[in-house]
DNA sequence: CTGAAAGCGCTAACAT
DNA sequence: ATGTTAGCGCTTTCAG
């Protein structure tokens, strides 16, 4: 059985909340007598192994240091480069002494208990959420960060400057003298803001140029065959993600099409393996790992508990996470036609 | 203000323990206004959007139902195969009504707090922890599992059979011709038991024909250089994993060494990129997302919480999850000399 | 079948 | 500065 309080006041001769003080270094005790029962409590507490239960203090306190992450889809929180947000989070939140729990919406709703049940003391979503959840949140009170997601503007929230990504892209591109650029999607992507701001980003650099900005969302099969079909092809690619960098990488190697002689790639994300490709992938990168480090900050100053520490400036409930253009190989001239 | 059973039960005329009984379902309320009365509880308890307060549940159960997942690296948890052991983990622990904390092992020693507090019910670990990790979990009485990982014989564990992928590897590389055959190992792996495994199936199969098992434990540009040098050289590799295979296809194709013709590679984990390379990788491959399954089944069962649903058969404490080899593009004969 | 009451271990307001 | 006491909301035993 592990030793309470109550052990070490009865071992000590005093009360428990004396010690409850002592233990959490609340003792101004300047008197002799005062130091002398401060060191024996110490002591005592040490001999004992005593750990302060925390399922107890959490039904005290009413919080349990505990921060959920809501997600609906794993694809989305282990596959692509929110693995290295996840990482940043967890470490970020230790600092602060909370922790991360997974948070899997299902159908079945067990989650429900976990968020209305006061177990979490906050939340953060890589996605925007179903209209229940989001309902169900605000009525727990706890409050949510969006992480990399813009799509509510109610919620304090952390997101990623696609657009100034896939204009650097565009603009890099139209300097080596492409003209025919497209930015494709795949069709199994689900609905997020990035498309839309990685989208706008590359339709604002085409049409300084007064150029057609082609876009495709579609299966890689559709889009493969628009770039082995002679005529009228794009010369240039700038992929949502690594995913369709890969797929589009492969099939033209598959094809004889040359990367980047004959067309030029570019991806988003820098994951680990597009540096290793053939040839090694131009990409728009951005620190992932900041973002959830900035999640993590966020929710921390949400809940409010970080008055104590009150030498960290306040956040603004909006952060932009900057990106960046990683020149490799898979970007060149154009052939001349 | 969240409803608590008391409201409940004034408004309901009854004490809280009928309400709590009820809620529960304990009623085996034959009588009739028995039933009218369970109606009513029911009744009211939604009208109030009434909800268990876990806090106060875990500190009278004396239990979090959260279960800690524990590491010391990053890498190891987030960048291998082991995000879909996580997401079978999660997922599978969600349908025992159980949650998964992220608890990374740092210095400051915070995490110990959460296990030695009490906050965790069981872990889950992906490494050999270090001895005072071990020694900390013993003593707070948490059971803990070993994901993939078969260093202490003591613990609960799900392993991958290893040494059978390897061995179908190395007797696929045999069947094809090769006589001289590597087992590669980057040097920044991280100590773990799948090296030792993967390499005694490799060997194994090696010694059945009597041929010499080459071994390396090196950066990939000492593997790199031994690779170009043109005599002696082996004429297929085995890595350790996708990592070693990416780097090494993508040193081969900048040194214009033909795979498969000149050089057979088989990786080991199969993730997604694997499959598009140039050429698409030959790979070990294995379900690790029952890994996460077995593991999360492990742990409930170790917990002991499991016995009122008692309808599923004990789990042996040590699973093993099989390999089985992907054979794609990257392996070949090898040249008649 | 229901109600009363003890207990889980800590925090914090209040009294000394 | 220290002790007393009242919660925090649920589970569980024990009477009735």
């Amino acid at each position: 059985m592990a030793a309470t309080i109550y052990d070490i006041a009865k071992q000590a001769g005093v009360s428990s909340s004396t010690v409850a003080r002592v233990l959490r270094g609340d003792t101004k005790g300047d008197r002799r007598d005062s130091a002398e029962r401060v060191r024996r409590i110490r002591e005592i507490a040490t001999r004992l192994g005593y750990r302060p239960n925390l399922r107890a203090r959490a039904f005290s306190e009413q919080r349990t240091k505990a921060i959920g992450l809501l997600y609906t889809d794993d694809a989305w929180v282990f596959e692509g480069v929110n693995d290295q947000v996840l990482q940043g989070l967890v470490r970020q939140l230790r600092t602060y002494d909370h922790h991360l729990v997974l948070v899997p919406i299902d159908q079945h709703g067990e989650w429900e208990e976990l968020v209305l049940g006061g177990h979490l003391d906050g939340c953060l979503t890589f996605q925007f959420l179903p209209e229940r959840v989001r309902t169900l949140l605000r009525e727990s009170g706890a409050p949510c960060v969006l992480l990399g997601d813009n799509s509510d503007p109610e919620l304090p929230q952390i997101v990623v400057d696609d657009a100034a990504g896939a204009y650097a892209a565009a603009r890099h591109l139209l300097a080596l003298g492409h003209r025919r650029i497209g930015f494709y999607v795949h069709d199994t992507v689900k609905p997020h803001c990035s498309i839309r701001d990685r989208r706008d980003g590359f339709e604002a650099a085409m049409r300084e140029h007064a150029l057609e900005p082609y876009f495709w969302h579609s299966s890689d099969g559709e889009m493969i065959s628009i770039l082995i079909r002679g005529d009228d092809r794009p010369t240039a690619l700038i992929c949502y993600s690594d995913l369709e960098s890969t797929l589009i990488m492969h099939a033209m190697w598959q094809y004889g099409v040359k990367v980047p002689a004959e067309l030029s790639l570019i991806g988003f994300n820098d994951k680990f393996a597009t540096k290793y490709m053939t040839p090694p992938l131009t990409t728009v990168s951005f620190d992932a790992n900041r973002i959830g480090v900035l999640g993590a900050q966020m929710i921390i100053q949400c809940i409010g508990k970080h008055e104590a520490a009150g030498d960290e400036r306040q956040l603004d409930s909006r952060q932009k996470v900057s990106t960046h253009l990683i020149i490799r190989g898979s970007t060149a001239a154009p052939r001349p036609e």
